[in-house]
DNA sequence: AGGCATAGGCCTATTACCTCA
DNA sequence: CATGAGGTAATAGGCCTATGC
């Protein structure tokens, strides 16, 4: 079974589409096989992909990547269009920022004055929409300076209580600390998450105000978590696609015993292998209108590409980040 | 209109630190 | 207490799109 993974081919930035190329693959290598119906997608994650007025997309399937994207595998949209409308939907669902899981959370403590600082801290934080040309952090071929990149993480850290919390001890000057959130902001940042798996500039100076972090914590936190989920979907898949090739193996050996047993009663008994019913196993492809036989598997040729038999329902990861037992 | 430079975002791979068994 | 594994915050670099000139 050939199993090329070729997200690039779909999406540039390689977020899109593992399941969808996965699938795909399977589907065109190792007929008869029926594709599992795109999987819906998860209504905890909020976002769907609706063309818009300006590129009125054809109703097309949308998959759910596993990554945070929807994949529309023939439409025009491109990928900030989407993000586009990410972001419009995303502002609807904050209404002005209000973010209504943030109410109620105590959110540690106040950063100012006696928060932790070991270092000084970064000017694209203060001032989120930090596009002014001469902002000295996107001189970099538009990347923030690895000198305030190192630094710029750390001013506002909140500690997790009873964390290592020495600021004074900074482990040699260059060296970079890893402070984790609390459980507080573990969680907010969690349903942030499930509501829309990508932030909009505003999004992120709100909820990094919130959490009393730096913007591009909440950036990153968000970029980790979607890499989380993209590795588990992909293990999701991986093993969907064990239990594809198994059903498919088995299938091929009972064809292939099928072929052998009707080639043997064709020779001892032409005349009454002429009288026979066709084998249950014909299935007529609700696609192309071709009728598979078992001439099929025994030569192992791939059998035009349509939705053929049962396969195992692809799953989807929804789980939140996997946790050590 | 097309080319170029810049800014900013996201992705992937990797590093480095922290926690826990 | 030491240690290795796992989790994850953070970094680095690349690619893409949008925007302005």
């Amino acid at each position: 079974m050939e199993m090329s993974v070729n997200a690039r081919d779909q999406d540039p930035h390689g977020s899109l589409g593992l399941g969808l190329s996965l699938s795909l693959s399977i589907a065109t290598a190792a007929a008869p096989l029926e594709l599992p119906p795109p999987p819906p997608a998860p209504a905890q994650r909020g976002i769907s992909v609706a063309p818009i007025s300006s590129h009125p997309a054809p109703p097309q399937p949308q998959w759910w990547n596993g990554a945070g994207h929807f994949f529309s595998p023939a439409s025009g949209m491109d990928r900030s269009l989407e993000r586009e409308h990410h972001y419009q939907q995303q502002q609807a669902a904050f209404h002005g920022h209000e973010m209504p899981f943030l109410r109620g959370i105590d959110v540690n403590r106040a950063p100012a004055g006696g928060e932790s600082r070991t270092r000084g801290s970064c000017s694209e934080d203060e001032e989120p929409a930090a596009s002014s040309p001469n902002s000295t952090l996107s001189s970099l071929s538009g990347k923030r300076p690895a000198a305030t990149r190192s630094g710029d993480l750390e001013g506002d850290h909140t500690l997790r209580a009873g964390g290592s919390d020495d600021e004074d001890s900074g482990a040699g000057g260059g060296s970079r600390k890893k402070l984790r959130l609390s459980k507080d902001q573990a969680a907010v940042l969690e349903e942030s998450f499930k509501e829309h798996n990508t932030l909009n500039p505003k999004q992120k100076a709100a909820l990094a105000k919130q959490l009393n972090l730096k913007p591009r914590q909440v950036e990153v936190w968000f970029q980790n978590r979607r890499a989380r989920t993209k590795l588990k979907q992909t293990e999701v898949d991986c093993e969907f696609l064990k239990r594809c090739c198994d059903t498919l193996t088995e299938e091929n050996r009972r064809l292939q015993r099928e072929v052998a047993e009707l080639r043997a009663l064709k020779l001892v008994a032409p005349h009454q292998y002429a009288r026979m019913p066709p084998p249950t196993t014909l299935t007529m492809c609700p696609s192309c209108e071709r009728l598979a036989t078992a001439d099929d598997a025994a030569a192992r040729r791939p059998a035009p590409a349509g939705p053929w038999g049962p396969v195992p329902v692809r799953p989807v990861f929804v789980d939140g980040p996997a946790r050590r037992s």
